[in-house]
RNA sequence: GCCCCCAUCGUCCAGCGGCCUAGGACGCCUCCCUUUCAAGGAGGUAACACGGGUUCGAAUCCCGUUGGGGGUGCCA
């Protein structure tokens, strides 16, 4: 069994079609067949090599190993050419002129003129080739996932093989390949359902039906619209979720999800490229389009990033403190003492700077919002008594939430209202990470100056009894 | 317009004629745990588009309607 992914240097990778790649590298791992790579860059715009790179810098970061070298279209331009002049000899394709628009109800509104198919023309400016559609029947196949799909030929015009240009188009350029490469079983989008009888047809006509092909059109993946996703309004970029935070692991997981599920019901697996291909089959896939949903893919995401060693969570979020503007301030042996505690609480790793930045910060990053809620009047005197305590405290997390917890009960607040200032002043926000465990790290010294900062700009301390 | 595909909770996946008073997951809500926020635990909310058949029996099969999507290029 041999598979192919072949998509169209673009300059990204996008979502379906790396979906697309990954079912195509799951049928064939489950079936011990060959994934195929085919670089369809018959564009010369297309052929650039810098386009072509980030194809396989994309599979590679999911983790799609491909088996042979990959194939460039742009190097098959011969083998095309010959197929369409052997299809001309053959009577099997014909030369045509383009219909010019005011002209084109004369011709039943086509682009072309169906006369042309015993004109016996040659070649000549403005002309292309066009295969030669038989008028009668139908073009069928059972399709893996769908079942048998039809298409009267009737319906089917004449299409351009080669254009005007001399350049072959994607129909010849994708029959003869397929056929060069030994292609069993084709995987791709439902988009490309009507191109089929156009392939089969040629498939036919270039002698390469003997084996018949087996097909599968997977659902499209789209946004809340409904609609395909689009390059203008969806991040349909794979490579942008790795910018964002997101793991290979956790991209491969979620796609994956989109149109199957495994059939033990589990839908996190923390290696889906090992586990997904034993029980993978192309024959349960879905067919009706997917919503690529971000929510459950950060869902799934957060599972991956906390089914991680604690040091290889750490490693894995070290790249995006790089890319903060304190980045030289970071260390990571100060980050390991508190990442466990965080790798519980992001869903991405782009999230993680911000939840330790006060570690590293000369001063608290301070959210005002937070600052006006919890700095209430009475946050003084408490603050007052943390900071005496913290004068002589035992400096480790256990005994400064006892002792500070003893605070809170004695002061006659609730622990959360009582912890919220001292929190605030020391890392400017409501959220965080456990308070002592930071109180910890940051050290007695840090700790008091935060507190008695905070205490200053608070007010002046109030005398104790009732005023 | 024409051609093709699709139709189960808001979303993703189960269900392939009786096991369905329709199951799981995300989301959302409630509670528990709790130094914040998470994580974790326990609950809850919520769907077979509609109409005809077929059948003893239909979410499951057939037909139609409606709705959605894709394609209609000398792009791929």
């Amino acid at each position: 069994m041999r598979v192919r992914f072949a998509p169209a240097p673009t300059g990204f990778l996008h979502l379906g079609s790396a979906r697309t790649a990954l079912f195509n590298w799951l049928a064939a791992r489950h079936a011990g067949g060959t994934f195929l790579l085919r670089v369809e860059d018959t564009d010369l715009e297309r052929s650039r090599q810098e386009l072509v790179d980030v194809i396989y810098e994309a599979l590679e970061w999911l983790g799609l190993d491909w088996d042979e070298d990959p194939v460039r279209q742009s190097d098959r331009i011969d083998a095309h050419q010959e197929a369409v002049d052997r299809l001309l000899i053959e009577g099997l394709a014909y030369w045509s002129d383009p219909v010019p628009e005011a002209d084109r109800e004369r011709v039943g509104g086509r682009a072309y003129d169906p006369a042309d198919r015993d004109r016996d023309l040659g070649p000549g400016p403005g002309r292309a080739v066009r295969f030669r559609v038989p008028e009668e029947g139908a073009v069928g196949w059972t399709d893996m996932i769908r079942g048998e799909i039809s298409f009267e030929l009737a319906n089917l015009e004449d299409f351009v093989i080669r254009r005007a240009d001399g350049s072959p188009t994607f129909f010849i350029a994708n029959a003869v390949d397929d056929a060069a490469m030994g292609v069993t079983d084709v995987i791709r989008g439902e988009d490309l359902i009507n191109v089929t009888p156009k392939q089969l047809l040629l498939r036919d006509a270039i002698g390469a039906g003997a084996e018949p092909l087996r097909l599968a059109h997977l659902p499209l993946i789209v946004n809340e619209q409904r609609k395909k996703l689009s390059k203008r309004r969806d991040d349909v970029s794979l490579l942008d979720y790795r910018e964002r935070g997101f793991l290979p692991e956790a991209m491969v997981n979620y796609l994956a999800l989109l149109g199957w599920g495994p059939p033990d019901g589990v839908e996190v697996r923390t290696d889906p490229l090992r586990e997904f291909p034993p029980m993978f089959r192309v024959e349960d896939v879905n067919d009706s389009s997917a919503f690529f949903d971000q929510k459950k893919l950060r869902f799934v995401n957060g599972e991956h990033l906390r089914a991680l060693g604690v040091a290889h969570f750490a490693e894995r979020a070290r790249p995006w403190f790089d890319r903060e503007p304190w980045s030289d301030r970071y260390h990571a042996e100060t980050f390991g003492r508190i990442a466990g505690e965080v790798q519980t609480r992001v869903e991405t790793l782009s999230e993680v700077p911000g939840y330790v930045d006060f570690l590293f910060l000369p001063e608290p990053e301070e959210d005002p919002v937070a600052w006006a809620k919890v700095m209430v009047p009475e946050a003084g005197p408490w603050l007052d008594a943390v900071i005496s305590g913290c004068e002589a405290w035992p400096w480790e997390s256990a005994e400064l939430y006892e002792r500070t917890m003893a605070l809170a009960e004695a002061s006659g607040t609730s622990r959360k209202k009582f912890q919220a200032p001292v929190r605030v002043a020391l890392t400017g926000r409501t959220v965080g990470p456990p308070l002592f465990e930071s109180m910890e790290i940051l050290g007695r010294d840090e700790t008091l100056r935060r507190l008695r900062s905070a205490r200053g700009r608070l007010g002046e301390p109030t005398p104790d009894g009732p005023g």
